[in-house]
RNA sequence: CGCGGGGUGGAGCAGCCCGGUAGCUCGUCAGGCUCAUAACCUGAAGGUCGGAGGUUCAAAUCCUCCCCCCGCAA
């Protein structure tokens, strides 16, 4: 079959990977290259350099909506399009641009978690399973009808990135499976029951606040590593939590207060207390709490922020 | 030229601004104490202070260039 690939961050490129183990990939669509990084360098998304590896014609137009760019995508002849966190509102024009229809790999159990940040929200709204849903897509935000889903398991221990790994791999298997199997998979309409949308995430909300439960911001912490990560602040400096633990402790401190114990930092909350077990220091890398208690000093009864 | 922090015995940090015997916590090794111990006591080993130049009587500390790591921002 002949397929455009439209696709961006690194959850994509397994399933561009499987993609072309099968099918002829004539055209990969990802988003433009834009500054990142230090110095503000030029940087292709991950989908962009991967195509460019496996030697495909790249396109990064800045939006499907004028016509030009519908010609010319019609013009490839593709079959289908199969669509992984591209990034980009698909007009009609282009759903309708392919035979086959358009298919997208959207990481959640839908119809819970549409939208842009499904696989942290799972884990921060304490679910026990996640997954990838495949779909066929519509003019909704991720509302089409389903073709083929797949679970996994959230445990106390999955990070964010665990997470992010797991479902990139699992949606690179099924829809590859979906596309073997085209015509024989009855197309099922979401439920209305159930829905709910993963807001995007806010750069805020990597701040911790010690005001809510402990349980909540372990959820959090685990939720947001390595992406987009969680931080409070101690005399002016910013120290990212990378792993904590929720201590179901009852205490009379207020919530931030670091509480004075010998197992290492812990810092009261709204409810509960939290124990940072690792942490990173700005301009360090991510180390044991242990190690870092070691040689700096959080000092007891003082207050992070 | 986006802003900024850092590279000091095995680990984590201090010292750098105001040049002049390299320090702290931990670990390691040896010995002691103890029924015993991750506890305690005593002692020891272990460092080209990221690299190369420069200034100076003297540089971890001041100046220049380079390498590596990281935070913010995007």
């Amino acid at each position: 079959m002949k397929v455009v690939f439209m696709g961006t961050p690194d959850f994509a490129v397994p399933v561009l990977e499987s993609l072309v183990k099968e099918h002829e990939v004539v055209c990969v669509y990802t988003r433009a290259p834009k500054e990142a990084g230090r110095g503000h360098k030029e940087t292709k998304t991950p989908v962009h350099l991967k195509a460019e590896a496996l030697g495909i014609e790249v396109r990064t137009p800045k939006t499907l909506r004028n016509e030009d760019e519908q010609k010319k995508l019609k013009a490839l002849n593709a079959d289908a399009a199969v669509v992984a966190a591209y990034g980009l509102i698909l007009p009609k024009a282009v759903l309708e641009a392919f035979p086959k229809g358009c298919f997208n790999t959207h990481a959640s159990l839908l119809p819970r978690w549409r939208g842009a940040a499904p696989i942290q929200r799972a884990i921060e709204a304490g679910d026990e399973k996640s997954g990838v849903t495949i779909m066929q897509m519509d003019e909704g935000l991720d509302t089409g009808d389903m073709l083929l889903k797949g679970e996994t398991p959230i445990t106390p221990e999955t990070t964010g990135g665990m997470l992010h790994d797991a479902l990139s791999e699992l949606g690179a298997r099924l829809m590859a499976e979906t596309l073997r199997s085209l015509g024989q998979i009855k197309p099922e309409k979401q439920p209305e029951d159930g829905a709910c949308y993963a807001a995007k995430l806010e750069k805020e909300e990597s701040h911790l606040d010690f005001t809510r439960p402990a349980s909540e911001l372990e959820r959090k912490i685990r939720a947001f590593n390595p992406f987009p990560g969680t931080y409070f602040e101690y005399k002016g400096e910013r120290f990212k939590v990378w792993e904590a633990e929720a201590l179901d402790a009852v205490h009379g401190y207020a919530p931030a207060t670091v509480i004075p114990n010998d197992c290492g930092l812990i810092i009261a909350c709204g409810e509960g207390m939290l124990l940072i077990t690792k942490i990173q220091r700005q301009g360090k890398k991510p180390m044991a709490t242990e190690e870092l208690l070691r040689g700096f000093d959080f000092e007891a009864d003082t207050m992070v922020a």
